[in-house]
RNA sequence: CGCGGGGUAGAGCAGCCCGGUAGCUCGUCAGGCUCAUAACCUGAAGGUCGCAGGUUCAAAUCCCGCCCCCGCAACCA
């Protein structure tokens, strides 16, 4: 089982690029898994509870549930453009969700974890939030991007965070697996270093916040959103679900998980937070999860803000180069768990080299030969040359290549080893020039080998590109006639053509996308070359 | 001030840990090919590797100093 979830989006604005590089990665992984024949489920979703909801509903005359399903519909949307293909849907106002919160709690506080407490301090009515001593200015005041400051007695219900933290560094320090890339369990190690001594403030007051999931036993306060958003890896999962519920077994999803988040919430929500709950709550080591930590897009140099007004809408993206092209560059410009820079002028361009012009000029060409000189038949002939046994040694090393990178969620790395073994291909062609062996009969043996070396490596490619591009890949496939759900990256060997196979009349899978001026430059480029 | 990341051809990056012909993608220029999505292939031009010192037979790579850029309040993955 590749149980995969992502981090649930919080329901108080629409979703942009970031959102979709995290659930597109996480995707990857997922069909990646599903094409190696593991059972695979992945969860992802939204977080609807919490201040930030509440106050944007009221600003927009809403109640905070009907907000936070209004945005959750965008969400939903875009994930269905992007083929995201998920098995579960976290929507954390869902009552199997804050039915098992529920539980979760109380069996919290039966084990002694969970205290009520008196706090004072200097609590800011604008963010509010109690401030520490951190938040003081140089001068000891506390400055004006926290409006009005009090001086606040209030009760609250505390999780003891600092009982579980000497579990935790031991845990993080002995487990490296925990965190992926390496410099981020790093981050965590320091954090936690830094983080002894304190514990975490599960409640809010329901005269302060309504928009939550009720204490149980104690109705004068709802759940701190973090705490209640985090259970969603488990709740949805099955864990302690109702009899009859429809959710997964948990045994069967549990613990195999790799949890997809963003660098800011590792410390202290995931890397934290949520590796103590399951401490406390009983998970034994062997039921920790495995978090893998992106990075941040920016855009052209800069962080993504509102206040800048920067932000990506990766609807439009869709609109102007389609979901795939988007799929694609996301995983393929990343390197996974570190920052990229986010450029359309880049994305239209690897578009453009990678796909259309290098991969789908490949496959359309050989198709297009194999139809015109062999009459739409592949004929595995009994002689070999040098040029066809590289070619066949560098489509092994691609396969094997590729599946290693893959499982290392280096999906950048992998489709560049695809690409490399397409510029193999794209040369061979040259070397071999099928066109000038066409019109001899006696090199008919030869023609034959090259067109089927070239379409094999189309196919195998072509299947290899599903778990990034399912459309493009089956439309590949489909020109081929090869049926991809017989095939697995691990056993994938030269052959999947056999002797007789036919293929179908091709048509581009990628088309180029240019501009006017673009096509006109392109234009004048050619005019002039042909007047030579 | 401090912490972290970075400064390598026009653009974007790799190389730096483990010193030894400076590499990749795009762009530019020239040639080739004609099967193909005006695509493909080959070649060329273009770099004092931020600056100044040091170690060394040899430094983009190691050491020291300096300069510059980005992130570290909020919105926010």
């Amino acid at each position: 089982m590749f149980y995969i979830t992502t981090a649930i989006d919080y329901t108080n604005g629409a979703p942009h690029i970031g959102h979709a590089y995290e659930k597109v990665l996480a995707d990857v992984l997922a069909r990646w898994h599903r094409m190696c024949g593991e059972d695979v489920y992945y969860l992802t979703g939204v977080d609807q509870h919490g201040q930030k909801v509440q106050q944007k509903a009221e600003a927009a005359g809403m109640e905070p549930k009907e907000y936070a399903d209004m945005v959750m519909q965008k969400f939903i949307a875009l994930w269905e453009r992007l083929g995201i293909a998920y098995d579960g849907w976290a929507a954390t106002s869902d009552p199997r969700h804050e039915a098992c919160v529920g539980k979760i709690l109380t069996n919290l506080k039966e084990k002694g974890c969970l205290y009520k407490k008196a706090y004072k301090g200097f609590y800011s009515v604008r963010q509010e939030q109690f401030l520490t001593e951190k938040e003081r200015g140089e001068d000891g005041n506390f400055g004006p991007e926290w409006g009005e400051v009090v001086e606040l007695e209030e009760e609250n219900w505390y999780f003891n965070l600092s009982q579980q933290i000497p579990w935790l560094k031991q845990y993080v320090t002995d487990h490296p697996e925990v965190v992926t890339p390496e410099f981020r369990r790093q981050n965590l190690l320091n954090a936690i270093e830094r983080s002894e001594g304190v514990d975490l403030c599960i409640s809010r007051p329901k005269s302060r916040l309504a928009w939550g999931i009720p204490l149980p036993f104690d109705e004068e306060y709802v759940t701190y959103v973090w705490f209640d958003a985090l259970v969603n890896y488990i709740s949805f999962a099955g864990y302690l679900k109702e009899e009859g519920s429809d959710l997964p077994e948990f045994e069967k999803l549990w613990p195999s998980v790799c949890e997809v988040i963003g660098k800011d919430i590792l410390v202290p929500a995931h890397g934290i937070y949520w590796l103590c709950m399951l401490h406390a709550m009983g998970f034994e080591d062997r039921d920790i999860p495995r978090l893998l930590v992106h990075g941040w897009l920016n855009i052209r140099g800069e962080k993504m803000s509102k206040s800048l007004g920067n932000i990506v809408d990766p609807n439009d993206l869709c609109d102007a180069f389609g979901p795939e092209a988007v799929r694609y560059y996301l995983v393929r410009d990343t390197k996974t768990g570190y920052d990229s820079d986010y450029d359309p002028e880049r994305l239209k361009m690897i578009y453009n080299t990678e796909l259309a012009n290098d991969l789908g000029n490949l496959c359309n060409r050989s198709l297009n030969m194999c139809l015109r000189y062999c009459g739409g038949t592949v004929t595995i002939g009994t002689e070999d040359d040098e040029l066809s046994a590289n070619l066949r040694n560098s489509m092994a090393d691609t396969v094997k290549r590729f599946c290693q990178l893959m499982d290392e969620y280096n999906t950048a790395d992998a489709l560049a080893a695809l690409n490399a073994h397409v510029g193999l291909c794209n040369g061979y062609i040259e070397q071999k020039q099928p066109w000038v062996l066409a019109k001899d009969e006696t090199k008919m043996p030869e023609l034959q080998r090259t067109l089927a070396h070239l379409l094999e490596s189309c196919a195998q490619i072509g299947y290899l590109l599903g778990c990034v591009l399912p459309d493009a890949s089956a439309r590949i496939l489909s020109q081929l006639n090869v049926d991809g759900s017989k095939l697995r990256p691990q056993s994938l060997a030269w052959g999947v053509l056999e002797n007789g196979h036919t293929i179908q009349a091709p048509s581009p899978v990628f088309p180029r996308i240019l501009s006017e001026e673009e096509k006109a430059k392109l234009a004048a480029k050619a005019a002039k070359k042909s007047q030579k």
